[in-house]
DNA sequence: TGCCAGGCCGGGT
DNA sequence: ACCCGGCATGGC
């Protein structure tokens, strides 16, 4: 089968089985973008206690993110782990959008999608699937995301070879399906959730996987074991 | 009780 | 261009 087919037929079997996830789980865009920092390899649930203090004391704007002090900031969002990078990661995502676009989030949609990758990538904190988090779930830009699932199971799968790059696996997906922001958004959430459920790192749960997205036979493939 | 979670950075080859 | 240690909490 075509990778198209494949990469199609997965998307329909996910979303058949979990149906629409509805991401990002956030109010705003603003904090879709405080969200994809602070989830960096940290579990959701941690990030939401994190983000209900922002909440809590009002804080969850980018005018109250770039006053409180960073000191303060670690300490609110001390349950999403890494409190001091991320507490200095926060403050330096609030500089940039001040100075990029006035903190103006409806002027920072206009620019085109390549060019503001390549702004967010230049910002401390900000990695590849960061700025790709934000371009698709904040910004709405058909920008694929792809993260440690995405990487999991598609090794398991065999779609991939071993020691894919980010960019790599990424070209693998938005070159074989319609560079739509809808399907991107539906399909990397479907991921999370297989990968939640049924690819965790070091457990061959594939066996168990309902979906039966492809042939995953005897040649389980463990990844990053130590 | 150790392993893992929706990474990224900086310094070293 | 890779490779690796560091960053840290909370759930199972």
């Amino acid at each position: 089968m075509g990778k198209a087919r494949t990469l199609m037929s997965m998307y329909k079997k996910l979303y058949a089985h979990f149906g629409p996830r509805h991401w990002w789980p956030a109010k705003s865009a603003f904090e879709v973008m405080v969200g994809a920092i602070l989830t960096q390899n940290t579990a959701w649930s941690n990030v939401e206690k994190a983000i209900a203090n922002l909440r809590r004391e009002g804080l969850l704007s980018q005018k109250k993110i770039s006053q409180i002090k960073t000191r303060k900031l670690a300490a609110l969002i001390r349950p999403s782990g890494f409190y001091n990078e991320k507490a200095k990661k926060l403050k330096e995502l609030v500089r940039f959008l001040a100075g990029f676009c006035g903190s103006n989030l409806r002027k920072l949609r206009q620019h085109d999608t390549a060019y503001l990758r390549k702004e967010f990538l230049r910002v401390h904190g900000i990695g590849p699937e960061t700025a790709d988090s934000i371009l698709l779930y904040a910004l709405g830009k058909a920008s694929f995301v792809v993260d440690a699932y995405t990487k999991r199971i598609c090794m398991r799968h065999k779609l991939i070879p071993e020691h894919a790059t980010y960019h790599q696996i990424q070209e693998f997906f938005t070159d074989n399906l319609l560079k739509d922001a809808k399907i991107f958004n539906e399909y990397h959430a479907l991921i999370v959730e297989t990968g939640k459920n049924y690819c965790k790192k070091n457990k061959p749960l594939c066996k168990i996987c309902p979906l039966r997205l492809v042939k995953c036979g005897k040649n389980m493939v463990y990844l990053n074991k130590k």
